[in-house]
DNA sequence: CCCTTCATTCAACACACGTTGATTGAACAA
DNA sequence: TTGTTCAATCAACGTGTGTTGAATGAAGGG
């Protein structure tokens, strides 16, 4: 039983070592942003030289450019149905809570830098806007952007305070309690019933 | 007819230049964050040279600190009524409203920064906190300090999304508008009644 | 076997940053 | 007027950054 490769060959080595530094990227940008990221730390992580970084990289944009991307992951066809607004909305609620039990790296790289880094505010645009025009779809008033939108700003206000910010409140809850709550919520959204006349329903009686 | 003052007094010159640094500083935080804000070109801004900034506040994170603070407008002793969920709710959806309007730079900045500086994140917990105990004993649940954590979520996700992201969804609406599509949003999280039941939820087919 | 390729390292550059200390000159108190 | 205070400037420091280019040495092909 030998060793499937002891040495293993150089373009396997590239690979490998190329993907060690994107790991150690990913990590580092999810954790402190582009900005606080350094080219020097991220190499040290993945076990090699800066300049080779920018060897294989260019350029810290391209790097965090590439470590942004998901591994083929979660967004590859992850389309929502969009016959009607409540399948919309439970699609939408199943796809949230696989998040909330455990978010890609990659993702929450492009989250934490978004707002101080412009691709990455360019990329988070770019990944939301297929999902905010199926939402939109599904959604039978004239005023369904918008409600997308509050779809969509509503699950990244949720993930961001449960992983970037650690919230207690919502970095303890279970998943399915989360969406659990939030169902009613985003089926409000959705649909465009009026929901029972508000007269006030029972505060706590 | 002489100008009040041609030549004020130092110590009015001291607080006027003190003051145009601080709005200097406090705008390019909201637009940057804390990182790519610079102790010069803040200065540059403020129409003086770095050194004095130093010499005035003696640290960025200092001169971050004093320009996060709200002057005192709108956190003072702004609290919600706690009687009745109906009652917070509306009150949040006020409150809402205000932000959606105009939300001050103080507040942008540190919302600008909140994901990538910790003490930034950390100002962010503390002025969040009253507010979620607030909402947290308007709700007559067990589950309420959850409940409102995700009503903070919701409200946070949108001004980020509206201000900070510029999506035009959120950004083009109008205040009413979106306090509008948001009520019985937050109506279903604050009052715990159960909604028409769930049926099972239709897992793909 | 030799020569090329290439993964990897190393040392250095240029630059921008936060920060410091000396210096100037006008406001102020006596 | 004289001496002190202090707002403001200026030039510089040390450090950390992204990035570069030459050097090394093992892998791979003929």
């Amino acid at each position: 039983m030998t060793e499937p490769r002891v040495r293993p060959t150089r373009a396997q080595q590239r690979r490998q070592t190329e993907e060690a530094i994107l790991a150690a990227a990913r990590q580092m940008f999810a954790e402190v942003g582009y900005d606080r990221t350094t080219i020097r730390a991220v190499a040290k992580a993945a076990g090699v030289d800066a300049g080779l970084v920018m060897h294989y990289f260019g350029t810290k944009d391209e790097l965090f450019s590439r470590a942004a991307k998901l591994p083929a992951e979660q967004l590859p066809a992850e389309q929502l149905p969009t016959d009607t607004a409540e399948q919309m909305t439970e699609a939408l609620l199943a796809s949230l809570a696989t998040r909330l039990d455990s978010e890609p790296v990659a993702s929450l790289a492009v989250l934490r830098s978004m707002l101080t880094n412009t691709a990455a505010a360019e990329r988070y645009r770019t990944a939301a806007e297929p999902r905010l025009n199926q939402i939109t779809a599904a959604i039978p008033t004239p005023d369904a952007e918008l409600r997308a939108g509050l779809l969509s700003a509503i699950v990244h206000g949720v993930i961001i305070e449960r992983y970037l910010l650690g919230l207690a409140r919502l970095a303890d809850a279970s998943p399915d309690q989360i969406i659990d709550l939030l169902r009613p919520c985003f089926q409000a959204l959705a649909a465009a019933q009026t929901p029972p006349p508000p007269d006030q329903p029972p505060t706590d009686s």
